[in-house]
DNA sequence: CTGAAAGCGCTTACAG
DNA sequence: CTGAAAGCGCTTACAG
């Protein structure tokens, strides 16, 4: 089968007697073109299974109508519905997506983000992977007339287009409920300080505590508990405190969460009476754990849609003088479920 | 920056003052080319910061090093994990990935394939969609010199490479293992039977009822009950029967089981003593719901590798006269739970 | 080992 | 409205 040579615009000319250009402006629905001719080549087409060969097409108009993705690991939730988003929005506009995951390792990211510049890609959407510190390869992307647009992981200091939630004040509302919930002890799980985000959900966690006038509790930050196994250590570790924490906020997503609240299940320790515990991310098991876990919701389909679109808007508007805003926040959502309400309304 | 331009093997040629087909050969590291002008080369291409226009070359060679994915939802676990594996064995050979999603819709599929069709992709990779009836666009592609390869939901009458689970072994393994736990009348929640694999886990549960010599009661056996609220509808159902079941197999899918635990739930029943409950997939919240939920594993990340592996071994043997198997069944697993233990062992 | 030339399949100014 | 021609950036037989 693949020796089966393709039709391509030379046959439909030849069957036709006309020129090849005409054909293309056919195909293309130009409107210089007779109708009558664009009719028949448009049924002669049909007739020999022509199929368009995107790649010369592309490469004669100099661009790709692709856009290359470049995430962590495609196999999690939070990036396969922001990816879900991205492909719903660009298969509308006829844009194409090629999907690559970094591992959360840097050296693996630049390497596709060489691959896409390869490509041609016309797009590169990324969230950075965890040890990323370095952003030559990012600056190389923009260097080579790509546009660049980084979604949640972002690296702050590069002026391009973003997409992030707002996650300083996501964080503060999260752990002003606990505090109006009645804990006095709420320990961090905090992230790698070296993203962003990690940082600002520590600032709303450490603004919350100075508006409520509690005490900064240097025994109940941990660092570096953003696994479900690394959650459950941490938490091992707090339980075991000579003054425990009462509450635990699992800033760095659900399955840190959902680690403290087997260990604490296994300890016996009841959730939320005696322990309150919100995740981040609404990861959807946190809907069905006992108790079901309070989150914060990213909205993340959405924020995959609103990454693509930003794009498209950008293009549309990339002569005209009105300035597109280059950063959108997504206001993230707290809901709040069992495992932190012990005060019944 | 859209406007830059980038830097091509004619600029290369001209600083050096040699011929661009000299340039082409000592990036493509041939050996029919001085060891010095490569090194020339290679030195001047990274100071101009040369990167290679991969549509041009993939147009000159005729292929692509793409291979094209179409399933149901990039955001379902089952298939974000497949598609994980496949990134995974794709990059090491130097492939991408263009993703595309059904949305479980025939008429979307047929686009998304045509796309990938007009794209030139190597090989396409599909799990259909559940309306998916027709197959022509399958056909299409393989008369259009692409290699294709199903996986999972796969249109058996088509003759290609296939990536499939034992269903029906697996299925009757669970059935057997919910007999042997003692459980007389187990429900099935079957899927859509125009899909193989729902055909083929109805009859190993079937078979499993037969080699205990157990009736078949049709009033326990509901039609479509494949998402988490038609699992949860036809529970309600089942269990205000006369005769209510005692167990219910959900074999489309773990959704649907959970469906069924939180009607059971509702209603007072306990799981496992009053009904065993059994899933589909090993999504990661059935270790965590109360119960347990048992389930089959069906290696989903292996089976993303294996279907990517099997393309690249089918390319290497093209001209060969080795025969390679064309489909390739991975064994299911049954991880048995809390869900369905009702005897201690 | 190196160069000149053709060609992958398409699109688009340029003439008419 | 239509055609002839150039060119997107690369690779690869063909000569030498």
């Amino acid at each position: 089968m693949k020796s089966k040579k393709r039709t391509t615009i030379y046959d439909i000319a030849e069957k036709l007697n006309i020129a090849a250009s005409s054909v293309s402006r056919a195909l293309s629905n130009s409107n210089h073109v007779n109708e009558a001719t664009k009719k028949l080549v448009l049924k002669t087409a049909a007739e020999l299974n022509y199929k368009r060969n995107t790649l010369a097409s592309n490469l004669r108009k100099g661009k790709s109508k692709t856009i290359g993705v470049v995430v962590p690991f495609i196999n999690q939730n939070f990036f396969s519905n922001v990816i879900a988003g991205i492909e719903e929005a660009s298969y509308q506009k006829g844009y194409n997506l090629i999907i690559c995951q970094s591992n959360e390792l840097q050296s693996k990211e630049i390497k596709c983000v060489n691959t896409l510049i390869n490509q041609h890609v016309d797009c590169i959407v990324i969230s950075l992977s965890v040890d990323s510190s370095d952003h030559q390869h990012l600056q190389n992307v923009i260097d080579n007339g790509i546009e660049l647009i980084q979604f949640d992981r972002v690296a702050d200091e590069l002026e391009t287009l973003k997409v992030i939630n707002d996650n300083e004040q996501a964080s503060f509302e999260a752990v002003s409920h606990m505090i109006e919930q009645g804990y006095k002890r709420i320990a961090l799980l905090e992230g790698p300080q070296n993203l962003q985000i990690f940082r600002q959900r520590k600032v709303g966690y450490l603004n919350a505590l100075k508006k409520y006038d509690m005490p900064i509790l240097d025994e109940l930050i941990i660092e570096n508990a953003w696994t479900k196994e690394l959650g459950a250590n941490a938490t091992r570790k707090l339980l075991n405190l000579p003054e425990p924490p009462d509450a635990i906020f699992a800033s760095t997503s659900d399955f840190s969460a959902l680690g403290v609240l087997e260990v604490a299940s296994v300890m016996g320790i009841k959730v939320p009476s005696q322990l309150g515990i919100c995740g981040y991310s609404n990861e959807a098991f946190t809907e069905i754990t006992s108790p079901s876990i309070t989150t914060i919701d990213q909205f993340s389909v959405y924020m995959g849609k609103t990454v693509a679109n930003l794009y498209f808007q950008e293009m549309e508007n990339k002569d005209e003088t009105e300035v597109v805003p280059k950063i959108i926040s997504i206001k993230p959502k707290l809901l709040i479920r069992s495992s932190t309400q012990r005060k019944t309304v």
